[in-house]
DNA sequence: GAGGAGTCGTTGCAGATGCAACCAGTTCTT
DNA sequence: AAGAACTGGTTGCATCTGCAACGACTCCTC
């Protein structure tokens, strides 16, 4: 009840700390792999969201637009994003046959080649790292509750252009 | 069974599967936090998160080092993060009495009162966005398997300097 | 108490990102 | 079928970030 002194009144609020522990699990996951992928292949960890899903996608080969929203960020970071890994001869691009507009952004065997010799050392750390920290069971459930916090903030707000 | 065209033997793992989610699910959630505040307030969500850190402290201050392991980020990027706050008059830089090397951000009037003004818009779009998607079961199970995450990766891993 | 190792915070620099603006191509309207 | 409205992707620009190197200070060792 404090007046001047405390301006944290409503600020343990448990939506706050959730979003707060979100940015932070975050942001540790994403130095650890970053680090530690970047010490054994000199691979940043977004090139590896790139390689994943294409390798999964019919072809392996995605639209760049389908792509930036698949990996949650802006049409031109992906742009530069797929520059970069073009030129590191991983990917390249196509185009669309449908629309003359469109590029596909296609996987190639050098880039299939790193995936293969990457992925298991990606796939160990996250071991280490989430597999430390959470059963499979619990895994499981962390997966589907934050994609559900992301689908229903897709649905609610666009994503940026 | 297949050899040259199926690279996505072990990508659907249930750890990269997670890692996935906790990447979209948090840019997501940022980015559409980002653009609401930004449009009725202009202030970056960063801002928020170092003044409700301080608000919550004794004496609403905080030592540079300890703010930028709160906030999951490289003590430069906080160095540079302060300066914009405190160009913006919300925080203020004060020495440190046990440790002249230190430093102390410490919150300003000006600084609550922003708090003061935004975090009900904040609390606002968080309940929209997490709220919407989860109940408040669900939100506390979140916070605990992120928390549990955060805590393991920290401890097995360093953060950057 | 002098010297070396370690810590605190800042700065130069390079890399990555988003927004706004833009051109090319498509689709809707009339 | 012509023009408006829209979508796909790239670019200029500003911003933000981390790493490495640095000076200031502290603490440990001898």
């Amino acid at each position: 009840m404090a007046c001047p002194p405390d301006p944290a009144e409503h600020l343990d609020d448990p939506r706050i700390e959730a979003y707060g522990m979100l940015i932070e699990a975050h942001n540790e996951l994403h130095h650890a792999l970053e680090r530690n992928l970047d010490v054994v292949a000199g691979v940043p960890v977004g090139w590896l969201g790139v390689l994943i899903r294409l390798a999964r996608s019919p072809e392996q080969r995605l639209r760049m637009t389908v792509l930036a929203r698949d990996m949650t960020m802006s049409t031109s970071g992906l742009t530069r994003l797929v520059d970069r890994m073009e030129s590191g001869g991983v990917v390249r691009r196509e185009a669309c046959a449908e629309d003359r507009r469109g590029l596909l952004a296609v996987l190639t065997d050098e880039g299939r080649q790193l995936l293969a010799s990457t992925a298991p050392c990606h796939i160990a750390d996250l071991d280490h790292l989430l597999g430390g920290a959470l059963d499979p069971d619990e895994l499981a459930q962390l997966t589907d509750l934050l994609r559900r916090v992301r689908d229903h903030v897709r649905a609610v707000g666009p994503p940026p252009g």
